[in-house]
DNA sequence: ATGCATGAGGG
DNA sequence: CCTCATGCATA
């Protein structure tokens, strides 16, 4: 695995030639060896001071401080060139991988095993050499379509357009005619809970501004939240407009299918490369089961992974030629491991101040001895835990509907009623299971 | 399963 | 700079 695997950074001589090492001395905006937070290398190179000194040299803060919190000059230590061999050379090793581990998943057995087999790929996928194709498993034939327009094109399309808008999706391998997911057996009987819910074309106004300013706009007008716990219908995966009790119910079908199925996270989000073209990653898929995305990001992910799930199991079995792709062209900043303690402190003052100004950042960064970069990270990171449809620490058992349909929404517009209303609390405004709750029962 | 990171898009 | 969708690298 060395050879594949191997990192790009590490092998390159750019981080050192810049010669900006920074020495531990450089006081107030260097890091000290062992001290706030390290940078670990592949492999595990926590304890080797000589590269950490190599790659922690942003001084960023620095600058970033001095002129007024505008730093365009991004270090590019890290950021290294891309080489083919590289590229072909991950491309074996994942297909080598591929082969190797796939069946290795045991349904409901997953959860033992340390990762998957995690492809180097990207998301590049302009320039996908392909070849080897040898993944999927069962020699089963059957050359297997979706019924052409399920959930409508017009969701379908819509979907893939809006979201934010990053999404520079190429379709990269889109073939109507003959693709399949990883061919698996199906057993039937296994498999009931799905509805292959083809319908309407109707008008997905999944966009309702979830989680973005203020304005507690509740919802539109369309059939919602109806839980409560004795409804007539409701699980019925509709591919217009999901309630989040919907989401909840797909997302957990969908694992259970997903695992009888054999396969993994990641092979799901592979499939979905290939049948649609947006490849996504094992921790999307993670997520996206444990409803730990966005509300409107759940919506926008559900008819494909309801596609792939029809595909799935009416697929009996195909081969799938993709293979993934391996473009790596920008080189990922390490990892930066965050001391309890340090973590400690930025908690604390995410709690006072869940949107610290540059300035404040600035001199958090320094007074732990960190970039300032990673402190405004942690705190858009930290932001964004905080949206998230499933709060930490609130246990989301079957019965707490409220759990669920409470999310963003109005965890959201509570926070930042509270935060505009009035600072005056200087008790932790954090969200917890209770207050939690206590909110949602409220409203 | 998650923590830290990247980037597009919007101000 | 921030938000948001995503994912590499990790524990």
């Amino acid at each position: 695995m060395a050879t594949a695997a191997s990192n790009p950074y590490l092998s390159s001589n750019s981080i050192l030639s810049s010669g900006s090492i920074v020495h531990s001395d450089s006081g107030g905006g260097g890091m000290q060896p062992g001290s706030a937070a390290v940078t670990s290398v592949s492999g595990g190179y926590r304890g080797d001071p000589t590269v950490k000194m190599v790659q922690s040299d942003f001084m960023q803060g620095a600058m970033a401080a001095s002129n007024g919190g505008h730093m365009l000059s991004h270090a590019h230590q890290w950021v290294t060139s891309l080489p083919h061999a590289a590229a072909a050379a991950a491309a074996a090793a994942v297909a080598a991988a591929e082969a190797g581990s796939h069946w290795s998943s045991s349904p409901v057995g997953m959860t033992g095993s340390p990762q998957q087999q995690d492809v180097k790929n990207n998301s590049g996928r302009d320039d996908l050499h392909t070849g080897t194709a040898l993944h999927h498993r069962p020699p089963h034939l059957g050359p297997h379509q979706t019924h052409a327009g399920a959930w409508g094109s017009t969701t379908a399309a819509h979907l893939n357009s809006i979201s934010g808008g990053q999404q520079q999706q190429s379709l990269i391998y889109s073939n109507p005619g003959g693709f399949t997911v990883n061919g698996m057996l199906s057993q039937p009987g296994s498999q009931s809970l799905v509805h292959p819910g083809l319908v309407r074309g109707d008008t997905p106004e999944l966009d309702h501004g979830s989680h973005h300013h203020h304005h507690h706009h509740q919802h539109p007008h369309h059939q919602q939240q109806h839980h409560g716990g004795v409804n007539s219908h409701d699980q019925h995966s509709d591919e217009d407009t999901p309630t989040s009790d919907d989401l909840e119910q797909f997302a957990k079908q969908f694992k259970q299918r997903r695992i009888k199925l054999g396969f993994t996270q990641a092979d799901v989000g592979l499939a979905l490369g290939t049948l649609y073209g947006n490849v996504f990653s094992q921790t999307t898929i993670c997520r996206f089961e444990a409803l730990q995305l966005s509300f409107k990001n759940m919506c926008k992910l559900k008819p494909l992974l309801n596609k792939w799930l029809e595909e799935a199991d009416s697929t009996t079995g195909s081969p799938t030629s993709i293979d993934k792709i391996a473009a790596q062209g920008r080189k990922r900043k390490k990892r930066t491991s965050i001391e309890v303690s340090v973590k400690g402190a930025l908690e604390s003052h995410f709690l006072k101040c869940p949107k610290p100004s540059a300035q404040e950042i600035t001199s958090l960064a320094d007074n732990l001895q960190l970039e300032k970069e990673v402190v405004r990270v942690w705190f858009c990171n930290r932001r964004q835990k905080e949206k998230r449809m499933t709060p930490p620490g609130v246990p989301q058992t079957p019965e707490d509907v409220y759990s669920q349909v409470g999310n963003g929404h109005f965890l959201v517009d509570y926070l930042k009623d509270a935060s505009l209303t009035g600072p005056s609390e200087p008790t932790d405004q954090r969200v917890t299971t209770s207050s939690f709750h206590q909110v949602i029962l409220a409203h």
